[in-house]
DNA sequence: AAATGTGTTACACTCTTTCTATAACAGAAG
DNA sequence: CTTCTGTTATAGAAAGAGTGTAACACATTT
């Protein structure tokens, strides 16, 4: 599990964590049951401080990424098909209307949405 | 031009205020050529402060979508068509990360997208 | 010419978030 | 019993968000 930090991002070192894991979890680079390093050899290999690597791992649970104990952190993808549609509906809700608003067509969108998903599972 | 805010969210106000805009566009409510209210009048009719305006204002010319200038905001859509792709394939990344994770079929995302799309113009 | 309205800039202040640092705790595992 | 786990507590520095007041340069209107 590699894990690449821009420190100049606005984008919280949090999220950006994050956003790494869910991508390792889409390309298959995790799966469900792997452990995740514990808060403290996390944030040692990275450089950064132990409770943002908790904050981390505590919004992945919220989220059903993560089933956190106390003998470790595991890979447990929440399978609620209703609720993913609903955030998925949100994430995707601003992206869109920026692109409508400019000349990218319905045929351009699904084109690129099929390059995408082309690089998960 | 009717705006609402969530003061109790956790998206800031300016931001809430830059996609309602961008949704405004999106739907045809604002067209290209329109002028937006001033930063004082819009900031007294949605009860913010005139800077948090200014600031949703500057990252909308920013982004392309309106031309400041001493005589008023207008609205000008900027059509850099690779920009918009690049832009759009960023906004989709994580979100489709996270609908790949769970039991979402490439189907559903791109009946997902006709139906979001089919809201825009 | 004077008054008004435009975006813009400059301070100052409060509050929240982000990130770090250090320390301690309870429970599981060796 | 020692080590490792997540968790909580406290504290501080830094940045972002939001408000308030004021002034400026320029354009429009009267």
């Amino acid at each position: 599990m590699y894990v690449e930090l821009d420190f100049n991002s606005n984008e919280a070192i949090y999220i950006q964590l994050r956003n790494q894991i869910i991508m390792g979890i889409a390309t298959s680079v995790l799966q469900e049951g792997d452990t995740l390093p514990s808060v403290r050899q996390m944030a040692e290999s990275i450089g950064i401080n132990m409770h943002t690597v908790n904050k981390a791992y505590a919004l992945l649970q919220d989220e059903g990424f993560l089933a956190i104990g106390r003998r470790g952190t595991v890979i447990v993808v929440d399978d609620d098909h209703e609720k993913a549609l609903k955030t998925l509906r949100d994430d995707l809700t601003i992206a869109l209307a920026k692109a409508s608003c400019r000349s990218i067509t319905r045929a351009e969108v699904h084109e690129l949405i099929d390059d995408i998903l082309g690089e998960y599972d």
